[in-house]
RNA sequence: GGAGAGGUGCGUCGAACGGUAAGACACAGGUCUCGAAAACCUGAACCCAUUUUAUGGGCUUGUGGGUUCGAAUCCCACCCUCUCCGCCA
């Protein structure tokens, strides 16, 4: 949510902002509604006060001139009721119109129309090369029988995969890993819930558009979150946080479900796009004028990691016109697939200014006595199911054993994944 | 799932026969002081307007409706918390 006030200051900056983030909202209707939310809240709020002055009044009164306030301020009431129907109706058209203004993106954002615009800003470490035609996670891992996306198609259907044996000791070497680094960096490891009630939820801005892409129970009116981070926020609604407390960061682990309604026939092999995956992801509640600093923070924990693993990879600034609605800025984290011989997105980081704040009421206290919204931050620290691909193709050997990077083995108690026939 | 209790100002506690939200503690600033404590004073959500930093008005007792000239108080629905029972990893 933007403020209205920097709006009605700002039209043509924010209108400039919609058409660059490909998104269309009528920001002149929103203008028109809040001037004329503006025009009827003056009348009622004149109203009332003349309600509150007779209120008082009528206490002292007796007999006839009693009887005539009170039959006058019946009037007044039943006039008030029109207006304030008057008022609640353009409120309404006017919040669902707040809602749906994106964030704007940050000037040095490159100007593009989708993700064929986003900008390779790095890449790092060195691709491998194998003497043989490498593999993809799939092959290996139904090879060494830690993936199993057939009996998860029978139990859940497709874009479903399970996890075996060795794979889940990794999983749990990732996030034992992440932990290590990450709680040195002041972050407090949070297990979550995943379901979610609307109101949170909303807040977070990715329900106005996109709806489509989330898991929702009807008969408890829950949620189920697509990442952690859905989950991360909402937990200081409505709360004043102490200035001396920012930044306040958490890591989450959680399990995430995406309906991936719009990407039929894309990524269909394997798990790289599944509709339940775990995830490790970082969050952050941080002064404004700390969210830039803290963003790039958050992008060199993640390259940390990767680079920790020995992954190869390339960060990606992303453009406009492939933000999501929150987003000021983001940039993206591509590991080097062998097997499918691409960089493909493992993490993500965006600044959400206050975009998110706002909706959610997330406040502190600043030096000055003043409340601000605060900015929030995320990012991934590990999207398990796809750093497992990357490991098992970037490690990958001719027999179909998979070495275990180094920074994991301690975690995994083992440095290779063995296949049968080295056995 | 059943029964009961409750939700009051950024925080903690806590009052208010249907008459327009006391008070205490905490917090911030100030006076005092060499400095601190104590004491005293002031302030504190948000919205609108203007003679734009101050003043006026509005709103605010979990949320949304209703009754009423007037609702923290009465009625309805919903949300949340707690206690007991049942079920259960």
């Amino acid at each position: 949510m933007l403020d209205i006030k920097f709006i009605r200051e700002n039209p043509d900056i924010v209108k400039e902002g919609c058409r660059k983030k490909q998104v269309k909202v009528d920001i002149d209707k929103i203008l028109e509604l809040d001037k004329k939310k503006r025009e009827i809240l003056k009348e009622v709020e004149k109203m009332r006060s003349e309600k509150n002055k007779a209120s008082k009044e009528i206490v002292k009164l007796k007999g006839k001139e009693k009887k005539e306030l009170l039959k006058k301020m019946r009037e007044i009431d039943k006039e008030e009721d029109v207006l304030e129907k008057k008022l609640k109706e353009t409120d309404k058209k006017f919040q669902a119109l707040m809602a749906k203004v994106p964030n704007l993106p940050f000037d040095d954002v490159p100007v593009g129309k989708d993700e064929r615009d986003n900008v390779v800003l790095r890449e790092v470490g060195k691709i491998p090369k194998f003497d043989f035609k490498p593999k993809d996670h799939l092959e290996i891992g139904e090879a060494l029988d830690i993936i199993d996306v057939k009996r998860a198609a029978k139990t859940s259907g497709t874009r479903f995969g399970f996890l075996k044996g060795k794979a889940v000791l990794l999983e749990f070497a990732l996030v034992n890993f992440a932990l290590e680094t990450l709680i040195k960096e002041n972050f407090v490891p949070v297990i979550p819930s995943v379901l979610i009630k609307e109101k949170p939820f909303w807040g977070m801005g990715y329900l106005d558009r996109g709806a489509e892409e989330v898991y929702f129970i009807p008969k408890d009116n829950l949620y189920l979150v697509g990442t952690a981070e859905q989950i991360l926020g909402p937990m200081h609604m409505d709360e004043i946080l102490k200035g001396k407390d920012l930044p306040k960061r958490y890591l989450g682990f959680s399990s995430c479900f995406r309906r991936e309604a719009g990407s039929y026939g894309k990524d269909t092999r394997g798990i790289f796009r599944v509709h339940q995956f775990d995830k490790v992801e970082m969050f952050s509640f941080c002064k404004p004028e700390e969210s830039i600093k803290e963003h790039l923070f958050f992008l060199k924990m993640e390259e940390r990691l990767m680079k920790a693993l020995e992954i190869p990879y390339r960060v990606v600034k992303i453009c406009t016109g492939d933000l999501g609605d929150p987003a000021a800025a983001k940039f993206d984290i591509e590991a080097w697939l062998p097997g499918q011989g691409k960089f493909r997105e493992t993490h993500s980081t965006s600044n959400c200014t206050d975009f998110q704040a706002r909706r959610l009421n997330i406040r502190y206290r600043a030096k000055d006595g003043k409340l601000h919204f605060v900015h929030t931050v995320n990012g991934t620290a590990f999207a398990i199911g796809r750093i497992i691909i990357a490991i098992l193709e970037n490690y990958q050997e001719k027999d179909g054993s998979v070495r275990i990077p180094k920074a994991l083995q301690k975690y995994m108690g083992i440095s290779k994944i063995k296949s049968q026939k080295s056995k």
